[in-house]
DNA sequence: TTAATTTCTGAAATCTGTTTCAAAATTTGT
DNA sequence: ACAAATTTTGAAACAGATTTCAGAAATTAA
């Protein structure tokens, strides 16, 4: 396993031919040796004269000989790539992983490929199925569209799978997730914490498990508090800005409350907008959480204060994972990762005894 | 050129057996015709009898046979991946140029390799190295960093290449640019247009040739307007929101404006900062236009009014040259891209005469 | 010095498709 | 029905490395 012996030099602009087509036979003859030597020097394999083996090295060092990366891959049945399928890439939420994978990847000498999903599930099939056409070396998904069943056929390839975000129980130890109960729960607890009683939840579609597991924190903590779960205070929404806006006006019209927790910052902005436009201000008359710690969240006004999902911590763990698992290495489950708490502005303290 | 054959059919969870390790033989076995017959058959080309091709797909279909892309790939001399450089994907920024180049790439069939620039020369240098050791079939680069001579050298591999904001004269029909010039007259003209005449400008390090480019472009529309440049106006960042908000005081400091042209989204947002923080409103007492069109920037109060960077669609057409050069194309050259005014909350019309 | 080891080396096989080429099969022309 | 033209076909060559295996060279033992 020597490292590459490609310089950059030619890069840097020194002088070299350009290495149009070379193959190991054009070295092995200009070295003066057979094929089966210079693949050994390339590959480092041991039982090379020492002295040969220099002259080898110069030999490919002049010629800047690179080795046909195809007929490579062909042999070692492996590209060094692995396949990351996103939902998107348009604001930094993704990007921050596919950052942390790519960090842990290229250190590792692998190359990453992606592919972004655009909508349907049968998009997102044919993605897959093409990271399977091309082998790469193994796949870490972030979906939320593919069904399980499909994901579980999927093992049925050698090729190993990592997930982001999702439990699957058959796959559980390549799981990689955050503790959305343990976040939910640390926001209402600082909301709590901060002397407000009549707590709001507006959550994302509670068809997606971590809308559900917020949701349960939510509940939990206000248990914890000795307060009951009062269903007039919590309001399903879709995670977009609309159904944030639309879903805090309902809140307004129906209930009172001090403070808010949004199942995410994007619900959790559109909702200051719509406390804004009913005018009452944040955090003065409202206090609201977020959770994702999206890059808006700090320069909005109020600055949101909100939970951060450790995104970078993330697809580095899942490129690791994914590392041990080509290694051969047993698949120890890795434990479910904490959201800590951002405190900015949009939360402020409340006297104890002023319940509303 | 057939479209794959491979259905998803396997993942969607309908009986087939595992294609563990099934070679064309095989298939060619089991049909009972030669490998070449089945070659020809998985390839598209004529000249089998088409009895016998659909018995072959048949069988095909069967096995879930699915061709080795390393074997073709050694062959055919290209794997169909485009590596692409970024400088991040924290935000969504260069986000949306991947997103762009991969929505075009995929429908060609074309696969996306993506590496991160960690920062200094000599890992982006061996990003590059390592692409081409990768063989590629193309690269799109999106970097400053790189110098000049590097890249040029990088020519002498027979891989297209396209650079994404960055001009150099010898590969300038392989660029993709904004028009800066323009843009910093459009924003320079609006905030004229509403009544401004004392515009101050936050440029970017002038040593990059964007910056310079809006920088006369502001240039010019003042001239144009019969407004001569002063130099007190103008003050040099560096991109970052400390250096936005350290031009802002200082601007303060110096002279007297009723606006600013930021270089960028996120010195404008700093700017905004530091104006607030010496009390002054925003675009009561000054407005503020800023560059790029940053996700965050419609969320920030006031909204930011900013020049739009269609990086999605400067992407696509990175693809589509892409594409085109490696069909044999002639590389006609792609004109300069126009950022248009995204028009919100930050800049406010003064009365024509109310010269400050 | 010869025998026994150990270390090196290269020819050939291998990996899996694609393509060429000549032979085989089929069709057409008369 | 027979030659000529056309269509199909499979064997073999090829792409460019890696690896096995047996023989050559060098070293050690005796």
């Amino acid at each position: 396993m020597k490292p590459q012996q490609h310089n950059t030099a030619m890069l840097m602009g020194r002088k070299t031919m350009s290495n149009s087509e070379l193959t190991i036979q054009d070295v092995a003859k200009a070295a003066g040796v057979s094929a089966a030597t210079v693949s050994r020097v390339m590959t480092g394999s041991a039982g090379v004269n020492i002295k040969k083996a220099e002259r080898v090295r110069e030999v490919i060092q002049q010629l800047n000989y690179r080795p046909n990366p195809f007929a490579r891959n062909l042999l070692k049945k492996s590209s060094r790539t692995i396949g990351v399928l996103v939902p998107q890439l348009e604001d930094g939420f993704y990007g921050k992983i596919i950052t942390g994978i790519e960090h842990e990847l290229s250190q590792a000498g692998f190359q990453i490929q992606i592919s972004i999903i655009h909508g349907t599930v049968e998009q997102e099939a044919k993605a897959l199925t093409n990271f399977l056409e091309r082998q790469v070396d193994g796949v870490v998904l972030i979906t939320d569209l593919l069904p399980e069943q499909m994901l579980l056929n999927f093992q049925k390839y050698q090729t190993p799978i990592v997930l982001l975000n999702r439990l699957i129980p058959e796959l559980a130890q390549h799981c990689i997730r955050l503790d959305n109960v343990e976040g939910g729960a640390s926001a209402t607890k600082y909301l709590l914490q901060k002397g407000h009683r009549r707590i709001a939840h507006i959550t994302g579609l509670l068809e997606r498990a971590g809308s559900r597991e917020r949701l349960n924190g939510y509940v939990q903590a206000l248990q914890e508090a000795g307060i009951a779960r009062d269903d007039h205070l919590i309001v399903e929404c879709d995670f977009s800005e609309e159904g944030g806006y639309a879903a805090m006006q309902r809140l307004l019209a129906r209930t009172q409350f001090t403070a808010v927790f949004a199942g995410n910052d994007t619900m959790a902005v559109s909702a200051m907008q719509a406390a804004r436009d009913a005018h009452l201000s944040i955090p003065e008359d409202i206090s609201i959480i977020g959770f994702d710690d999206r890059s808006f969240s700090r320069y909005i006004t109020p600055s949101l204060t909100t939970m951060h999902y450790p995104m970078l911590e993330m697809g580095a763990a899942a490129a690791q994972h994914l590392m041990a698992v080509l290694r051969g290495e047993n698949p120890k489950p890795v434990p479910l990762f904490h959201a800590p708490l951002i405190e900015r502005q949009s939360v402020r303290q409340i006297e104890p005894k002023t319940k509303k």
